[in-house]
DNA sequence: AACATTAATCGTTAAATTGCAATAATATAA
DNA sequence: TTATATTATTGCAATTTAACGATTAATGTT
């Protein structure tokens, strides 16, 4: 079928999938980290520093921008984007209480 | 192309992509819920609890196998299922380092 | 106005994902 | 051995994803 069956989570479940669903691959792993790096917005350079073509970065910005992650402001003839921080931070409470919830397994496999 | 192309990024963003693509899918989220909770094995409740087929639970079960988060032992007629502590720490790792490289935007859009 | 630069969108192709019924495999119980 | 319970595997259809060339849209520059 291909199609999740998304109703039968709760919104937190869906929510978390998604968010991690969207940093989930390689390229869009290395868009934030550029990001991150430079400690201020990005412009343009993405396309000549990642090895993918223009349509396949613009592509994955799309994607991390429609779940909200990063956001994207024109500066002129060229965009530029940054960490969206109120949704950053939901990531670190949604991902940190998730695996903050393991504690070391009691009686076990 | 649907081919991602993997060569092109470090391994470590690759590594990092993979275990979030594991966990970047609903039923697997609730899947590793359920095993947190229960703080000990899970042996076959799932397919009752969770909405979904028999097969569809089991392939999701081999898909967080595959990557380590879960290990599975055969216990009798069943199989138990629990956190694999060697990854999830990884995880922790990796995914803290990631979201805590991001330091509230200094000059942004 | 004409040109150049940059990014988004469209259309297409190849491949992976989701979900399930049906079937096979494995292990215990009668 | 035969039956039962539990999980894995196979095969399939619908859908989504990844990637890219080509085109379009928007903004600056000359």
């Amino acid at each position: 079928m291909g199609l999740t069956k998304s109703e039968i989570f709760t919104a937190e479940q869906n929510q978390l999938s998604q968010l991690l669903k969207a940093m989930a691959h390689p390229a869009r792993i290395a868009i934030l980290q550029r990001i991150l790096i430079s400690d201020t917005c990005i412009c343009g350079d993405l396309v000549t520093e990642l090895g993918l073509a223009q349509a396949t970065i613009s592509q994955h910005l799309k994607e991390l921008k429609s779940v909200g992650i990063i956001q994207g402001t024109i500066e002129g003839v060229s965009v530029c984007y940054c960490i969206n921080p109120k949704t950053w931070k939901l990531l670190e409470t949604q991902i940190g209480a998730f695996l903050a919830s393991y504690k070391g397994a009691a009686n076990c496999c």
